[in-house]
RNA sequence: GGGCCCAUAGCUCAGUGGGAGAGUGCCUCCUUUGCAAGGAGGAUGCCCUGGGUUCGAAUCCCAGUGGGUCCA
């Protein structure tokens, strides 16, 4: 570690006579004007020394100090860009949410492979950094929402001239500390009194040195230096073991944290105080949080107590409680008493910042990803709400956040929250009587509730251990929740692993072959092509055949691969798959077309004409979804297919048929409107400039330049193929609707021919239950709702008969058998009738005091046994003497049981050996 | 993407292989009558759909549909 040490010894150090120095406290190393300064400043070496005495000239509000920052590193040669989403799975898929500027540029402009929007550029970056829920609210300075305000700088060693995106060094580690100093200096701090403290940065398989600034011992920034990557034989060992080497490319990745900065200009005794006071205010006043002076005043020094304390989670912020209080000369209870509803208020007004970044940046709420996060947020923001007694509508509460951010989907923002609001209270009512019920059985046992229980509800009913803990102690029943017991739910979810995933074969065989020219783009309406056969390769079953050029598109983006044929003058070879790899087309084909020779390929055109059809359908109705649902609506994933295809759409409400019909027609509008379908490739910066986010919605494809697909206003990154005119779609037929997760719709239409296909389908039915019904198609739905209840009537009715008859039966049934047994007597029948009348017969008679024993041959041989009180005869038993002797069992109450048999003949001779079974049962 | 849970009367839910139930609401009557309530009687149901196992399935198995929930 300490041979990065020179990497520290800046210039700019040297110029203006800092003197490095070794902390006493924490050991760590340190830059300084002051030379009698001894320790780094930093907590817990030093304390807070900035509240009430605000370390720069003036007071800024949050949008103040992000515009003065922005506009500062403008004003020194930065382009300023727009912030990126919160939602950083829109264009990498290694993680959910933003949590820092330089995620923005990661992977492909860190690898080099992508040149960044602007070079430098400063940005202030909303992140969100759920790792820190716990805490916010509670160490005063923790926020889960925040900013980060930042300038890059992407540099590449001079040698390597072109080979990455962007080219030399732009400035470096002297010039990020200088520019980090003269921004200080022009708010008026004190710069003698700024430490910059080393400390090497490792994260992601990369490296380098970083510098924290502290002032009046607050971080205020760190300034970090990418410039190494792991290497097995590096020569540098850094403090997560591994070692590194130096890269090629060296990034300037600084953090400037909004949020303190703007408390520092504050002084406030939080954080919160500087960066939300009107909506402090406001929780405050809503929840009935008032003060008397003297309390405020002990608020406000306990703030300041624990912000001095180096506390990073809540367990500490627990047992520092104690020395607060001791040291304020009050009893921990009632300083908490004091101090936690404004915890709660604290959290609430940044969980609603949080909700306002995710649901303004377009996620929505769900079981999965980063909707599932923002559920978790909503959810816990209620309860804080519920908890400390702020009863003004969430969504409310959101809207002020997102007024204050400066969305302009506030209306769908507040929908959501109202939605998402109500899901929970469900949830919540559903918990509780499930609860209540598990409380008052175990109450009567006078048990506890048991841990199995616990993690049943939470995990499969979402029913937190607090909550069961409330609902049980008004029950009267004990709960032990167990400390490891999220680990225990965790347990649950451990699957054994089921082997590694097989292993990418990197197939090197088409690595030195020519990339194939793409003639699907050139003219997409073309099926025919010439081209020269470079090589061919011998698969488990036919072969790959890779061309020089081709018309074949290969699967890709959910569009299936084309199939047709390759012929030469001597053979015709059959296409079947064709796939992409590196940029080489393999056409696999049945037989070998022979390398070298000039082949003439023809694509399936009925097939191709169809998945351009439905290629460019799923543009248009993703597009009318959003128009009609809103601009949250995204793309979660989509298969073209040639009888119909499908989308899956984020949104948080099912599709009712209305909605679908809407949706369905402004689909077709466009179709009609037959306007032409465009293809453009723009650098991809200038196309998200333009465009935004909004174009990925099938994923992102790398590359400096894109391929974008213009139908009507909507523009999508894509390579598929299209039709040159929407009128070519001739129609779309939105077939079925179904969730298929929470929050995600699935759309299945079909274009072209197969929307008439799929209609006429839907017409046959219609014709056919009209037919059967024998009405016309319109009054199906009515005649099928009469014959339906009339089938119910007379379901009723057979049940009434069927008890008549057996009254019947039982009363006068003049040709039934009575045999006595004992005390008693019975009657032995067989009625060929179905269970229920057999049933019905049976209790009959055995209400008027006689054993029924009858069978029936109508289904199997089956037999009912009925048993009136006080006769020492069990049904059971003597049903399953009878059944055996058909061949089958049969068992029930003592007083009344059924049973059977397949052996129908053997029904007779069954029934004739009744009263001797009975007398048998009676005896035993 | 994966795990788990659920689907029975209008509503909330019992029902572990053999006669479909409770509470509540609904209808009728009685008592009382300002309301709340009390008493008696009554109607509730393709037990989500489709297959399978079984003599027999609301119940067990499989698939589907719809909902819930936890995790990454």
């Amino acid at each position: 570690m300490s041979e990065l040490a020179d990497e520290y010894r800046l210039e700019y150090f040297e110029e203006e006579g800092f003197v490095r120095k070794e902390c006493p406290e924490c050991g760590n190393h340190f830059w300084t004007r002051d030379e009698d300064r001894v320790t780094c400043g930093e907590p817990p070496c030093e304390e807070y020394d900035f509240i009430d005495n605000p370390g720069f000239d003036e007071e800024y509000s949050l949008e103040e100090m992000r515009e003065v920052f922005l506009s500062f590193f403008e004003d020194h040669d930065h382009e300023r860009i727009e912030p990126y989403p919160v939602a950083a799975n829109r264009w990498r898929d290694d993680v959910l949410l933003t949590q820092a500027s330089i995620y923005d540029f990661q992977p492909l402009v860190t690898s080099g492979e992508t040149p960044p929007p602007a070079n430098p550029l400063t940005v202030s970056q909303p992140c969100i950094r759920m790792q820190d829920i716990d805490n916010v609210g509670k160490t005063g300075r923790h926020t889960m929402a925040f900013e980060m305000m930042a300038h890059h700088a992407f540099n590449a060693q001079e040698e390597v001239g072109d080979a990455y995106a962007y080219e030399g060094e732009v400035y470096w580690k002297s010039r990020t500390v200088e520019l980090c100093d003269e921004l200080l200096e022009s708010l008026g701090a004190d710069i003698t009194d700024v430490t910059y403290i080393e400390d090497p940065w490792v994260g992601g398989g990369n490296a380098g040195p970083a510098i924290e600034v502290i002032y009046r011992g607050l971080e205020l920034a760190t300034l970090v230096f990418m410039c190494m990557e792991q290497d097995p034989d590096g020569e540098y060992e850094l403090k997560d073991g591994n070692t590194y080497s130096f890269m090629d490319t060296y990034i300037v990745d600084t953090g400037y944290g909004l949020e303190r900065w703007t408390w520092m200009s504050q002084g406030t005794p939080t954080v919160y105080e500087a960066i939300y006071p009107e909506m402090i205010a406001f929780l405050r006043d809503n929840a009935g949080i008032s003060h008397t002076d003297e309390e405020s005043e002990l608020v406000g020094r306990a703030a300041r107590l624990s912000g001095n304390l180096d506390i990073d989670d809540v367990d500490d912020v627990e047992a520092a409680r104690g020395d607060i209080a001791d040291q304020l000369g009050v009893s921990v209870d009632e300083l908490r008493d004091l101090v936690e509803p404004l915890e709660d208020v604290y959290a609430i007004a940044d969980h609603c910042r949080t909700l306002a970044y995710m649901l303004g940046d377009g996620i929505v709420p769900s079981n999965v990803g980063t909707g599932y996060l923002a559920r978790m947020v909503l959810r816990r923001t209620k309860r804080l709400c519920d908890n400390v007694g702020v009863d003004a509508p969430l969504d409310e509460l959101v809207d002020m956040q997102a007024e204050r951010l400066g969305y302009e989907n506030r209306d769908t923002i507040r929908d959501i929250v109202r939605t998402e609001v109500e899901k929970y209270r469900e949830t919540l009512e559903r918990g509780g009587r499930r609860v209540e019920q598990l409380a008052e059985e175990y109450a009567k046992r006078d048990e506890p509730i048991p841990t199995d229980e616990l993690i049943e509800l939470y995990d499969s009913h979402g029913i937190q251990p607090d909550m069961v803990e409330e609902i049980a102690a008004e029950a009267g029943a004990d709960v032990a929740v167990p400390d490891d017991f999220y680990s225990l739910v965790a347990q649950r979810h451990d699957t054994p692993d089921t082997g590694e995933e097989t292993a990418d074969e990197a197939d090197e065989r088409f690595e030195d072959l020519p990339k194939t020219e793409k003639l699907y783009y050139d003219d997409q309406q073309r099926t025919q092509f010439e081209a020269v056969v470079l090589d061919v390769f011998e698969r488990e079953e036919g072969y790959d055949v890779v061309l020089d050029q081709t018309m074949f598109y290969p699967e890709g983006g959910g569009q299936p691969a084309d199939t047709g044929t390759l012929s030469t003058d001597d053979i015709s070879v059959e296409v079947r798959d064709v796939q992409i790899e590196d940029g080489v087309v393999l056409h696999r084909t049945d037989e070998d077309p022979g390398k070298g020779d000039f082949v003439n390929g023809r694509v399936d055109t009925a097939r191709r004409r169809q998945l351009m059809r439905h290629h460019t359908a799923t543009h248009i109705v993703i597009h009318a979804a959003r128009e009609v649902l809103g601009d949250h609506v995204r793309q979660a994933g989509a298969q073209k297919g040639v009888d119909s295809s499908r989308i899956d759409l984020r949104h948080y409400d099912r599709i009712d048929r209305e909605t679908i019909k809407t949706i369905e027609r402004v689909a077709n509008e466009i179709v009609m409107e037959n306007t032409s379908v465009t293809q453009e490739w723009p650098d991809r910066h200038e196309a998200e400039a333009e465009h935004g986010f909004g174009l990925y919605q099938g994923g992102i494809p790398p590359g400096e330049q894109i391929r974008l697909i213009h139908v009507a206003e909507d523009v999508q990154a894509c390579g598929g193929t299209h039709v040159a005119r929407t009128g070519d779609i001739g129609a779309i037929k939105v077939l079925n609707t179904e969730r298929v997760q929470d929050g995600v719709e699935r759309i299945t239409f079909a274009a072209g021919e197969a929307a008439l296909e799929g209609t006429q389908e839907n017409e046959d039915a219609l014709y056919e239950a009209a037919e059967i019904l024998d009405v016309s198609p319109e009054d199906v739905p009515a005649t099928a709702e009469r014959f339906f209840e009339e089938w119910k009537d007379r379901g009723k009715r057979i049940e009434e008969l069927k008890e008549q008859l057996a009254a019947a039966r039982a009363g006068g049934g003049g040709d039934a058998e009575e045999v006595d047994v004992g005390d008693a007597s019975a009657v032995v029948d067989r009625i060929d009738a179905d269970m229920d009348e057999l049933r019905a017969t049976a209790n009959a008679i055995s209400e008027e005091g006689t054993i029924a024993v009858l069978g029936s041959g109508a289904s199997g041989a089956q037999f009912v046994v009925s048993v009136p009180d006080g006769i020492g005869v069990n049904a059971g038993e003597v049903v399953g003497e009878l059944a055996a002797k058909v061949g089958g069992g049969g068992g029930g109450p003592p007083d009344f049981a059924q049973g059977g048999g397949p052996d129908v003949d053997a029904l007779d001779d069954a029934l004739e050996d009744a009263p001797d079974v009975l007398r048998q049962v009676q005896d035993a």
